[in-house]
DNA sequence: TGTACATCAGTGAACGCGCGTTCACTGATGTAC
DNA sequence: TGTACATCAGTGAACGCGCGTTCACTGATGTAC
């Protein structure tokens, strides 16, 4: 019995991550979280309210992060799409409770700010590389849709073994039959656009 | 209390579709599943011994519904595209359920069966289109992830609106990002595949 | 340096709830005679 | 046609469990004097 744990807080939040990595998000209780940090059942209810409470801080980390992985990656669509898988599958925890809103306070003011942050800089991602002629907010659906498709399907065990164990190696193999036209400069996709309804 | 109900197998399964697709599948459970049906608690445990042997039920059926929707789409691959997200919309509490292994007991042999059966199905779907010196395997994996994610994100509410409300009309906008180069003839693909590494 | 006090992080007992599963049972139905 | 019987789909009471939340409390720490 440590009273005064003074960083259970992040402590609580650590636990969080690892026993969603573990189990998933519908398996997670606040009883077994706090078992997991060696702490009384009520602790964590004392720092975050709630349960809701607490799954919120998840989304809000989780876009932080995802913002930081995306800038990382610099202006090149193909390490961007790389870093967003890569992020999945690195905080899985995170990554699984964003996109269930169900779970927790989605509408919570810091949560939107995050979101906001996250998709703003999908969309200035792929318009750097995306002529104004073409669609640029459907090349980003389309980006978007692959990336979270692989991420998704690569968490679920459900892609095939032969792409290896590494998720970024097997997301620069497969993720170029989006991005790979992107990478030619500006010019040459603009001229391949009349031939291709749409080029990203 | 109508003993010798008959139909009540069937009228559990559609109850549980029913039940999940409002409330997802964390939430679902067996009593509530029987309150649904209108009968005793104990009763789905009496047709499907416990509530993963229910729950394995909805993967086979949609596995086979996936196929029937795949083969229906033809030979045409983004028809196929369009079929995989309608499926995964209209069909939600089977898709959701699906790609959720740990809820039901996945290597049941039916299940396996089923899932085999409609991986081929995707997987001869892209070959159709695609050149032997493409890499055909990593393209049948992107058309997949593209296609499950923009089903995922779609199904989560994560698009933006001005996609519209009819997500087959939203999938024939934003799926050719990768399709359209498939629509060509095999030779333009094969006279491309020199320019650009991998192309569908 | 020593003492009194306020703070508040964390406790643990208690609550009511819904859950999955078990099991002896019941009674409507189908069948054999 | 009538009767006896076997079947088995569905019942409902009971079980133990883990959960989220509440709340009066406690005691280590920091601060003021």
């Amino acid at each position: 019995m440590t009273r005064r744990h003074g960083d259970l807080r992040r402590v609580l939040l650590a636990a969080a991550v690892e026993s969603i990595d573990t189990t998933g998000p519908a398996a997670f209780s606040l009883r077994d979280l706090a078992r997991r940090a060696g702490v009384s059942h009520a602790a964590p209810a004392h720092h975050f309210g709630d349960k809701a409470g607490l799954l919120t801080v998840l989304p809000v980390e989780g876009y932080e992060l995802l913002v930081d992985a995306l800038t990382a990656a610099g202006d090149d669509i193909l390490e961007m799409g790389v870093a967003y898988v890569r992020f999945a599958v690195e905080h899985r925890a995170h990554f699984e409770v964003m996109f269930r809103p169900e779970l927790y306070r989605a509408d919570a003011p810091e949560v939107e700010r995050a979101r906001r942050a996250a998709r703003e800089c999908l969309n200035r991602g792929v318009s750097v590389r995306t002529s104004k002629a073409t669609a640029t907010r459907v090349a980003a659906i389309a980006a978007w849709s692959m990336v979270h498709g692989f991420a998704t399907l690569w968490s679920a065990g459900a892609l095939p073994p032969e792409l290896g164990t590494d998720p970024a190696v097997a997301a620069r193999t497969v993720l170029p039959q989006l991005f790979r036209n992107a990478t030619r400069n500006m010019t040459d996709a603009e001229h391949d656009c009349g031939r291709f309804m749409q080029v990203l």
